[in-house]
DNA sequence: GCCGTTTTCGGCCCGACTGTTTTCAGTCG
């Protein structure tokens, strides 16, 4: 099993403790680099210590690897123990309060014992705050809002749910004549999974009339702000949207800069530094200080002799090595997809009828869909039993004569059982086009039973997918204790292709296991897991991760024709499963 | 704590805002 995450762990919470102890903040970086590095690495880190080949990683020199030699070794480390009875572990939950930063959050267990949000709280409305130096009365009142927002926690926005506002305001703002040019900044941008904020960048040199227009969209449900140039606003989902106006001379370098990410943008301005030039959201200097690109982040890029870097990919995980190299990936696109290879219908829990789901694959321009039912056991979702499996079947014939060329497959989602083996047998499972599996049961096992049981599912020559790798429910459900790279090995191993689930709340396989499995030549199914007409436009979050991991077009299965999708599911069939 | 074809020491991304100050520290994105 890859230790890579639990160590990374380990250096992010040393990096928190040693926040709270208001360290240098260079020595605090260092461990947080050194824990990305880590996660982001390919191979084993148990493999790498024993080849004594720890400070070849990025980011880790003698003293970290030192201490992660320590930690494999003995299970502990006596330094972060150490740190431990130093620093109330608890008091991290401080950093989350914006306005409180290390030395803040410090100061406050320090003088006053403050380690969670609540006391904080009871701390600001008691007047405890302001006693503490460099705290007023601004800072204590905004502290007591902040906490008391925290008590009730948003969490994070889906993807899902802020990039469609996002694109209303988009659209109604791009009407505005002052609007000279407008797009989604930050992790929405990014496409990342989940979003904090939803932050919007304007080009405009008539800033007023923007802000005017903006804070008067019929959306808006209250203005929270309305500063010359950041205006920011309540919709009435209760979601807010922060914009900005920048110089149409400066719109470039502020994209690239508001669009992130934190890592990607330090990572790059090292780079301008080491030229002995500077890149702020203003643009781009030499050592002049003469500025010479700032318009468009396309300029930017071709001064410093690089590609330009699609936002999904702007993570720090060796994309600006790449655009330097000129080997980025041509990165897969919605119109690559051919058909959707999981769709559900109203013969179990979806919505809609097989017929309506066909035409609205149609109206998307698809040449062929699989229809993947619920098997038996998932009696909550009236999974099919044979017979009604059998039914459905005559049905797709019918719809297949009357809708071609068009091609509709049957497929099915197999429940994996605890024990590994899959819930219709193996004859019917040969009957079927294409034969998805996935776990909708038992999500406690250990890792190492959960692991054995979606590999030895996989072993069945039958199957040709894996749905939903990991089973996380954003902000609902941790993904299930499981081996990855072990599962990740053996759909290799057996020509397994995996799925990137395009539900909102899913987006699994996660976007850097889309890499992962890319690399190890595993074929990437994108998605809808659709359970109505509307949700087949969940393909489009599920080619959004697949780009996030790096995906292009060839690593994906459903960018093939309809011939050689057939070709492959055939081939990948007979092909030999012995182990 | 890491890192190095001008460096093994002295750097480490950049700029703005806020509030508490009276020139700046802390925080944020």
């Amino acid at each position: 099993m890859r230790r890579n995450e639990e160590v990374a762990a380990l250096l992010e919470q040393i990096a928190e403790l040693l926040m709270l102890k208001n360290e240098n903040p260079y020595r605090i970086r260092a461990y947080t680099i050194a824990a990305q590095n880590i996660r982001d690495l390919d191979a084993d880190i148990e493999e790498i210590a024993r080849q004594g080949k720890l400070d070849e990683i990025p980011g880790v020199g003698k003293a970290i690897a030192a201490k992660i030699e320590e930690y494999l070794r003995t299970g502990k480390l006596e330094y972060y123990e150490q740190l431990k009875r130093e620093v109330p572990i608890q008091a991290v939950d401080l950093l989350e309060v914006p306005g409180i930063g290390p030395s803040r959050a410090h100061l406050l267990y320090e003088k006053l014992g403050i380690t969670t949000i609540q006391q904080l709280l009871e701390a600001a409305q008691n007047h405890k705050l302001c006693t503490l130096p460099g705290f007023g009365e601004k800072l204590e009142q905004r502290i007591a809002r902040e906490a008391a927002r925290l008590m009730q926690r948003t969490k994070r926005l889906l993807l899902g749910v802020a990039l469609p506002v996002a694109e209303t305001v988009v659209t109604l703002l791009r009407e505005v004549p002052a609007v000279r040019a407008i797009d989604p900044a930050g992790s929405l941008r990014r496409i990342k999974e989940t979003i904090g904020d939803i932050d919007i960048l304007v080009a405009s040199d008539r800033p007023q009339e923007v802000v005017d227009a903006f804070t008067r969209l019929p959306i808006v449900k209250e203005v929270l702000a309305v500063g010359p140039t950041r205006p920011s606003i309540l919709t009435r989902e209760d979601l807010q949207v922060d914009l900005r106006v920048v110089h149409p001379d400066e719109y470039g370098s502020a994209l690239l800069y508001f669009t992130g990410s934190k890592e990607h943008n330090i990572a790059l301005r090292s780079l301008v530094q080491d030229r002995g030039w500077k890149l702020s959201e203003y643009g781009l200097f030499d050592e002049t200080g003469q500025r010479v690109a700032s318009r468009t982040e396309q300029e930017i890029c071709a001064c410093l002799g690089m590609d330009w870097i699609p936002p999904e990919l702007r993570e720090n995980r060796g994309e600006i090595q790449a655009a330097l190299e000129h080997r980025l990936p041509q990165l897969v696109e919605l119109s690559h997809i051919r058909g959707d290879l999981h769709v559900h219908t109203d013969w179990s829990d979806g919505h809609d009828t097989l017929e309506r789901m066909v035409q609205a694959a149609i109206a998307r321009g698809y040449e062929y869909i699989v229809i993947s039912d619920h098997s038996p056991s998932l009696t909550v979702a009236k999974g099919l039993a044979v017979e009604r499996l059998r039914e459905q079947r005559r049905l797709i014939d019918e719809l297949n004569e009357r809708y071609a060329p068009f091609r509709i497959l049957q497929g099915a989602e197999v429940n994996i059982h605890p024990d590994g083996s899959l819930d219709y047998p193996d004859d019917v499972l040969a009957e079927l086009d294409v034969v998805i599996v996935s776990v909708h049961s038992a999500f406690d096992l250990p890792e190492a039973r959960m692991t054995e049981r979606v590999i030895r599912a996989l072993s069945n020559p039958h199957v040709d997918l894996l749905g939903h790798p990991t089973g996380r429910l954003l902000n609902t459900r941790l993904p299930y204790e499981i081996d990855l790279d072990a599962v990740l090995d053996a759909a290799a191993e057996f020509g397994v292709a995996i799925e990137v689930n395009g539900q909102p709340d899913r987006l699994d396989l996660p976007d850097i296991w889309v890499q992962r499995a890319i690399q190890r030549g595993i074929l990437i199914a994108c998605t809808s897991d659709a359970h109505s007409t509307r949700q087949l436009d969940n393909m489009r979050w599920s080619v959004a991760t697949a780009r996030r991991g790096w995906a292009e077009a060839r690593h994906v299965l459903n960018t093939r024709p309809l011939a050689e999708l057939l070709q492959w599911l055939r081939q990948h069939r007979t092909a030999p499963h012995a182990r």
